[in-house]
DNA sequence: CGACACATGTAACACGTTACATGATTTG
DNA sequence: CAAATCATGTAACGTGTTACATGTGTCG
């Protein structure tokens, strides 16, 4: 429901049409997730159907739309509900470890190490890209994402410190034990 | 794609029949996205479209499938690979806190504050839920789900912050200043 | 002119959810 | 027997993605 809601809370500032919807949101967000333009109007035809949005008459080649008096009631809810637990998608990764433990012949401890390197990598090109100048939600929108890798990495080690002690080595570790010859 | 590749795992462990499966899918995750039963079937059918999982003769009422060379290759894969920022889903608090700033007429330390309540809640809740026993997997579930929103609150309290500095109160405070009577 | 950005739209598909229909088995 | 649980499946819908088709305007 975000594309919806979003695009809904930008006709909020006024008519626009979907290029420039598209533009706005991706600049909103600073192209964290770029929108494909044949979703914008997909949406926007979902919205009409709902009587959300209402089209005004084309100029120029350009199909602006309007909010409507039904579509500002929905974006004001949304801003006044939070987002629960149950609306959200499940966590892949959360998801992917749990099989893994209990899936035969999985290297647990590779799973984690792999998704510690790339979420590493991304939490780096996040840090720098906080170097660079923004507006202040798109700096936001940055935040959340840095703020969400941290907890990442830190629930990787985690994970990876309780799978030591759960599963000790298989190979212990080498004694200063006489060797038969 | 976490549900397809969750089934797929699960067969890994042996045949098993629609509701088999979403028992342990919900019992691994500890019923933190419990899996509908309905797109269980659906999911198997596809899986099974796609030749990475074969229906095994039909027994008692029940349809077990059995995991293919090919589904096991995917499993392998599914574990071998990280998940990349850009397959996650579209962070809808984030766009709605960066949409709420430049909406006109939109109390954005409401929006905050009315996720922060519930976020809160939700964490206590699973505080609450670590306090009873459980198996590993589903124990590291839940940490995946603390850390997270761990994180949100952290943000939210950036956000909160940021937004001071960026708009200070249209009311300044009182002051001791003569008032005309 | 040719390439590129702007602009709109459609069709097909993947995934997920909900609701419904159907039957077998168990249990109070 | 009646209700609940087990078990399978289908239909319809919502959301999101990709690919494709089409046309306009601009600029080197």
């Amino acid at each position: 429901m975000s594309v919806k809601h979003g695009l809904l809370a930008l006709l909020e500032r006024g008519p626009m049409y979907g290029y420039q919807l598209r533009a706005a949101f991706d600049s909103a967000t600073g192209g964290t997730w770029p929108l494909n333009i044949g979703q914008v109007y997909t949406t926007l035809s979902r919205l009409e159907r709902d009587d959300l949005v209402a089209a005004l008459p084309e100029n120029d080649g350009q199909r602006p739309y309007e909010i409507t008096a039904q579509g500002r009631d929905e974006v004001r809810k949304w801003f006044s509900t939070p987002v629960r637990q149950g609306d959200r998608p499940r966590d892949e990764m959360a998801i992917k470890l749990a099989l893994a433990i209990t899936t035969p012949g999985v290297d647990v401890a590779g799973v984690v190490m792999t998704q510690r390197t790339a979420t590493m990598r991304t939490l780096q090109e996040y840090t720098r890209l906080k170097t660079e100048p923004g507006e202040l939600p798109w700096l936001l929108v940055l935040d959340a994402m840095i703020f969400q890798a941290e907890a990442e990495l830190r629930w990787l080690d985690h994970c990876e410190a309780s799978l030591v002690r759960y599963s000790p080595p298989a190979v212990p570790a080498p004694t200063d034990v006489e060797v038969p010859r």
